[in-house]
DNA sequence: TCATTACTGAACATATTGTTCAATATTATT
DNA sequence: AATAATATTGAACAATATGTTCAGTAATGA
């Protein structure tokens, strides 16, 4: 992909982030995205059809990179699929967004955040049905299946939720001890 | 208070809470509002600032209605306060929410539901809080306060998004039972 | 070096927002 | 039934945002 492509959609996004961090997505205008990314209207225009859909490609970029979801491969993530207890799933995930090198951290944290808590917990979901076994089997067995993955998924989201509200002041330990005792 | 009032602004409601059953809140203009209210624009603006604030008079009217949070009087939805078992604070709100008179099994439905989602999981907090006592008390002990309020107030959200995800298939009876295994 | 591709910026039509105002209609009150 | 108060109307308005176009310029890769 050409440099200028690259670095245009780059700082497209860096600025959309950086604005989400300040405001509502629905007051965010064009005008200000292409301002701060220092970009022509055009370029923008070029790169993404609407406001729209240059948040879904952020999400899914986003996402993607965390969640690793061909299942297949030597891929780098691929350890988030290979724990031996939920704890440690719960963990590892927390871990990575930890780091916030992706600023899932940060969008998490918006106003807005419902945008790209549906994307998270769609991705868990995805984690946690190729982990299934690793949660409470008792009540797996009592519940419709896909309920159970529901539950579980929102139960994380929750959690992590709660602590971006409480200002992280759980270490990552501590908050995957509430998510195993509430599930 | 001034018949013509109430006319114009329930028939803006109606008109909103329709275009919400249709199309995402973002893409519902002003315009198309008072034109299926057929109300003049100068009367929409003189009854909300905004779309915004539209929205979230909307909210509040719907969501004080059934949720009564004065906790003193005789209120008539004051028995929701009063149950013995977890599963009936669940029944009954479930029947409140199944007449749909109030539209918010339709707002909780739509695209955008996470505009109302927040609005009813605040005010269940406030109805779990009164009601503490009632869930798992053990796990109760064990967790932070809020943290365990939360758990509870969004398991119980979610088993009603995913109710309403998967078509009202189950009856509310079923419905609690999930609840209650879950939590 | 050169052909290709991306960016620019300004201009453009179009649509939406929120305000203003004088004319009109409805209401509550007596 | 008459009156004063108030709500609605519709049209016009400036201001802002959207998404497109295009000719000119700059960066890229081969």
């Amino acid at each position: 992909m050409d440099r200028r492509q690259k670095r245009t959609r780059e700082s497209i996004f860096k600025a959309f982030i950086e604005l989400l961090s300040k405001k509502h997505y629905n007051h965010i205008t064009v005008g200000e995205i292409i301002e701060l990314a220092d970009v022509g209207r055009a370029t923008f225009y070029s790169h993404f059809e609407t406001k729209d859909f240059l948040l879904k490609e952020l999400c899914e970029e986003l996402f993607c990179h965390v969640f690793d979801h061909s299942g297949k491969g030597n891929d780098k993530h691929k350890h988030i699929f290979y724990c031996d207890t939920s704890s440690s799933v719960f963990l590892h995930l927390l871990q990575h967004l930890q780091k916030n090198d992706n600023n899932i951290l940060t969008l998490l944290s918006c106003q807005n955040n419902e945008l790209f808590i549906t994307y998270f917990k769609d991705n868990l979901k995805e984690l946690i049905k190729n982990n299934i076994e690793l949660f409470d089997e008792i009540k797996r067995k009592k519940l419709p299946y896909d309920y159970w993955v529901n539950h579980v998924s929102a139960t994380f989201v929750e959690t992590v939720k709660w602590w971006l509200k409480n200002d992280k002041k759980e270490d990552a330990e501590t908050l995957a001890n509430y998510f195993i005792t509430a599930l």
